[in-house]
DNA sequence: GTGAAAGCGCTAACAG
DNA sequence: CTGTTAGCGCTTTCAC
């Protein structure tokens, strides 16, 4: 664990005496200057900041005319010190550049912007070690720690729960608070829907054996399968990632099924590509159908089939979850998971009665 | 697990007795603490961690091995209260969804973590606007912030810079100090890519013309035009996304150009799309080019030839630049532009010379 | 080489 | 309703 060897020297950026007019205001204004040029004491000002209902509106008024005049913003390291509530929030995603994050950050950006919370990013590269270390120096400067796609073994995320209050976006264990999505009623309409364009046989390309999602999502799949009367063949693993799906292409043609549902889009567009490469025509030859709805599953030719994981939706739940967690709530009051929902693009078809049926 | 202690309020997380063995150190360990563990006062063990070398090793030795122990981490909102730097950096965003970012961010967060600084991130929303108002409410807990992609005019960027000290990348305005990227020379080496495939008549799209790039890109592209006796027809300017290059595609085919440069990827991109869904084989009857390769280009069929943007690069230099400015540096001594790099695909080919040469 | 003291900007009792 | 006082955790003279 490296130790901090701190910062050199440096000036702070100092204000420069503050005229009449303000004009020359340059920075760093203090509570104190606010207080004597609104004639009262520091502890005013900040009672204002902090609990306006207690102080005389006349008053109130004059303060808050020179706090703009004086263009005074509070040091919230200096609140944060005596409050003991730093008004930060640490986000750890696994990678920012997988298109499946970025939406959930903004979605915790929005709400704890709202909440007038700052937001600390971090990536660990999808590294759990690496993730840890995040957790281990995030966590004195925040007041809660929001993990997205942790790759993290349970040990690990207990250890990371005595550094700071935790909260995850779609995985879980026990004892650890959580925003759920509803992963396998995803994988049921997914099914639903190939079924009702006539398709019985169909593929599943699974994701990670580790990830908690995929579980969920290849269970809602063979219980939607079997509900439905239909012939559910499981393909293998693959990683999450284009080669992912493209490396499936082989299983997916070999199974002779008319449609394959995949553990994300990252795969069913890899997947998609390749066999595309292979001149099989999609949807005609075969449906295929994502998970996520990332933002690439509407570029791609011909647009994706997918349920879209609500991930804004997630991210604020995030925030507002962790909140109430810090305000004392139990980490076992689980709200509902969030919904999911089918996008049907281009990528399905209703499938030919005739097993020749299809002519380009 | 928050014990809430009669208190009315939040309690600050504290220690709670730290075992020989450290097992129950839960948190918020200070320096004081370390302190009496190691029979020092509170300045020698500050010192230790600021001035290691002004300490007497031996108690060095025992200083850290309290610290270990306990697991003390030092609070830097504390000690930036008192050194007037933050250390903290922040970061602001047009779009995080967009994938030209993360990458940047990934190279940022990778200096600023080596240099014990930690990110506040935050998305813009390619909103001017928003965009001031973030460096507002940042200002005062940074000590510096990178602007990445910023939307905001030349007025605001001024105001901007009175906040707090800036960084732009990728963009540039007189007085601030930036990190650039060659774009010109990058467009220079696409149309020798095409000229050495034997095109002649090429097309440009353009993207936002309030953008400094895309003059730094039309006029490489202008000038290596011209350097290579190559007529270059400019297509006007579309937003630069899947949507913006879609509706270029109708301008691409009517100019009867064998080839087409585009200011973006995610122009490249919805042309290309657009354009296989006429029918257009890509690249045997056109050839395009993007720029900026973002991880996108090479799952599109067929792959896209572009130039590379060197963002992780750019994100790095940005935070080295920064820190140099923070020094004292001056904002003129600008660095040489990054270098850009042309990275061939499968959407280029070489032009056959009969005109009717192009077989399926 | 080390400790004592002061104070960064702010809030939280507690008097008045 | 408002001012005074104390102190959050840390660094930094300044003596010793």
């Amino acid at each position: 664990m490296p130790l901090d060897f701190g910062c050199n020297r440096l000036q702070t950026r100092r204000r420069s005496g503050a005229t009449a007019n303000g004009e020359e205001a340059s920075v760093a204004v203090t509570i104190s200057d606010v207080a004597k040029a609104a004639g009262v004491s520091a502890s005013t000002v900040s009672r204002a900041l902090t609990r306006p209902e207690r102080v005389d509106a006349e008053t109130k008024a004059r303060i808050f005319a020179e706090i703009e005049r004086l263009g005074y913003k509070v040091n919230r390291a200096a609140r944060g010190l005596v409050t003991g509530r730093t008004s930060n929030l640490a986000v750890i995603v696994a990678d920012l550049a997988n298109p499946f994050f970025p939406d959930i950050v903004k979605g915790i950006q929005l709400r704890a912007h709202r909440r007038n919370l700052t937001t600390l990013l971090a990536d660990s590269g999808e590294n759990p070690e690496a993730e840890l270390n995040l957790v281990g120096s995030l966590a004195p400067q925040v007041d809660g720690i929001v993990l997205c796609g942790s790759r993290m073994s349970d040990e690990q995320l207990a250890k990371a729960q005595q550094l700071a209050p935790v909260l995850l976006v779609n995985r879980s264990a026990s004892g650890v608070p959580a925003v759920a999505v509803d992963n396998a009623d995803g994988m049921r309409q997914a099914v639903r829907h190939l079924r009702a364009l006539r398709h019985r046989r169909i593929g599943y390309v699974g994701g990670p054996t580790t990830s908690r999602s995929h579980h969920d999502r290849v269970d809602g799949a063979r219980r939607a399968a079997a509900d439905n009367g239909m012939e559910l063949i499981e393909l293998g693993n693959v990683e999450p990632s284009f080669g992912g799906g493209a490396a499936a292409a082989d299983s997916v043609l070999l199974a002779e099924v008319s449609a394959v549902l995949t553990y994300n889009d990252m795969i069913a567009i890899g997947l998609m590509h390749r066999l595309v490469g292979y001149g099989v025509r999609v949807p005609d030859e075969i449906s295929v159908v994502g998970f996520d709805d990332i933002p690439l599953a509407e570029m791609t030719y011909p647009p994706l089939t997918t349920v879209r994981f609500p991930r804004r939706e997630a991210g604020e739940a995030a925030v507002d979850r962790l909140m109430r967690v810090l305000d004392g709530a139990e980490p076992e009051d689980d709200a509902a998971p969030l919904p999911t929902e089918l996008v049907v693009r281009g990528s399905t078809t209703r499938l030919q009665t005739s097993p020749e049926g299809n002519h380009a």
